[in-house]
DNA sequence: TTAGAGTCGATTGCATCCAATCACAAGAAA
DNA sequence: TTTCTTGTGATTGGATGCAATCGACTCTAA
C-alpha cells in the first residue's frame, strides 16, 4: 500500500490532498462548514474540482456532504467513535499480519527510526504524528487494495480522539504507549504473527477503555 | 442502518442510485468502461451530475476512476477477492453481534419469511437476491454509521464472485449454504452472540475456501 | 519487420453561467 | 407571546462550452 500521495496532475486531486492534510492538522475543527465558493478563491480554482475533492474526501470520511444544503467537516460523536475502535480493533491486526511477512530490512529499520524519534517525542502534535507514522508504516508490507483503505479512514476519521487521547498521555510522557509499541516492534521483527496481532488488539482496545474513561 | 435508498432529490444520486442497482443485476460486465457522454444520454441529463453519480460509486467500490482516462466497473481480480473476504471473516461477525440485542419481533418474523422463501430458491439470480436480503438484514439491528457501509461496499464488489458461487451450489441445490442459514437463524434467535459470530465466521470462510479450490 | 515520433480524434477536466433549493428572518394571525 | 406563512439572500446543483490530456493510428527510418 501507499502511504504518500500519487502525483496526481488533476487540480481537484491536488485540492483534495491539500485539504486533507490541513484537515488532519486541526487546521479546520470538526464541525465546521464549507463553502464551495470560499474554497474556490482559496485553491484559485473554479467550484467543479471543488466540488469533486469535497466528494473524494467524504469517501475518505474527512468530510459529510448533504444535499441542497453543504459539507461540513466529519464530526464523530461518541458512540461512533466507539464503533470505530471496535471496527479497528478487529480490521488492522489482519492488516498486520498481512503485512508482516512482506516487510523488507529497509522497512524494518525505518520503522525502528520511527520508533526511537516516537519515543523521544515530547509535544502531543509531535507524537501525533509519529505514532501515525509508526502505525502506518508496520502495515507497509500489505499488498492490499480495500484494507489499507478502510484503515486508513479510520485513522483519518478518528484523528481527534487520538489528539485528545494524546493529551491524557502527555501527562505521564507516553510511557505506557511507548511499552506497547516496544513490544509490537519485537514481535514485528521475529515475524510472530499471533502475538503481533494480539498485541495491537489490545493496544487499540486500551485507548477505547481509556477515553470511555475518560468520557464518563 | 438503512437498506433502502434514501429518497434524495437530487439526480446525481439518483444517477448513482440506478447505475447502481443495474451493475449488481450484472447489466453492466465487470471491466466495462463507463463514457460520460453516453450515460449523459442514456439518463437524459449533462455530464456534471454524472460525474458526480460515478465519484458516489467510486466511494461504493462498484467503479473504478483513473484521471484523464475514464472510470470502468470495478473488476477484482483474485486476490483481491481473498483479501475483502478475509476481511469480512473479521468484520461482519462484529456487525451481527452488535445487531442481534437490537432486532425487533417484527424483523425476526421478517427474517424467516425471507429465509423460508430463500430454502424455496431454485434459480441462480434468485438466491442471491434473496441471501444478500437475509445476511443483510441479520444487520438490520446495529446501528452503525460506518460498519454498514463498509459491509455493503463489500458486499456490492464480490457480488460477482458470490454469482460464480452460487452456480456451484445450484448443482446441489443450496443445500449446505440452506443448512449454515437455519443454524445461524437459531442462533439469532436464541440471541446467542457467540455461536451467531462463529457460524457466520464458518459460513464466509467456508465460501471463500470453496471459490478458492475451484479456482485452482 | 520493428521501433519511434508525430498527429488526430475521442474523452475527460475545468470554468462559467443559470436554475433550484434551503435556511433564516420578518411579518401576520391566533 | 407563539406559531404559521411568506419572501429573500446565500449557497448548492446542473447545463454548456472550451481546454487539456490520452491513446491509437499512421508514417518513417533503421
Amino acid at each position: 500500500m501507499v502511504l504518500v500521495s500519487d502525483n496526481d496532475s488533476a487540480t481537484s486531486h491536488a485540492i483534495a490532498d491539500d485539504l486533507k492534510e490541513k484537515i488532519l492538522a486541526g487546521k479546520y475543527k470538526p464541525g465546521a462548514r464549507l463553502i464551495q465558493d470560499e474554497l474556490a478563491i482559496e485553491f484559485k480554482a473554479s467550484r467543479s474540482p471543488i466540488r469533486e475533492a469535497l466528494r473524494m474526501l467524504e469517501a475518505d470520511g474527512l468530510v459529510t456532504i448533504k444535499t441542497h444544503s453543504g459539507a461540513w467537516i466529519t464530526e464523530l460523536n461518541f458512540a461512533e467513535f466507539e464503533e470505530l475502535y471496535q471496527i479497528r480493533e478487529r480490521v488492522e491486526p489482519l492488516m498486520l499480519r498481512l503485512s508482516i511477512p512482506h516487510l523488507t530490512t529497509k522497512l524494518i529499520k525505518e520503522l525502528e527510526a520511527t520508533l526511537e524519534k516516537l519515543n523521544e517525542a515530547t509535544s502531543v502534535e509531535q507524537f501525533l504524528k509519529l505514532d501515525r507514522e509508526f502505525h502506518l508504516l508496520t502495515y507497509e508490507g500489505a499488498i492490499t487494495s480495500y484494507l489499507g483503505e478502510i484503515v486508513q479512514r479510520m485513522w483519518n476519521t478518528t484523528q481527534p480522539y487520538r489528539r485528545r487521547y494524546s493529551q491524557i498521555l502527555e501527562r505521564e510522557h507516553f510511557t505506557s504507549a511507548h511499552l506497547e509499541h516496544t513490544l509490537l516492534m519485537k514481535a514485528i521483527k521475529r515475524a510472530d504473527l499471533d502475538d503481533a496481532e494480539r498485541i495491537l488488539y489490545g493496544h487499540i482496545r486500551r485507548t477505547r477503555l481509556e477515553l470511555q474513561e475518560q468520557a464518563e
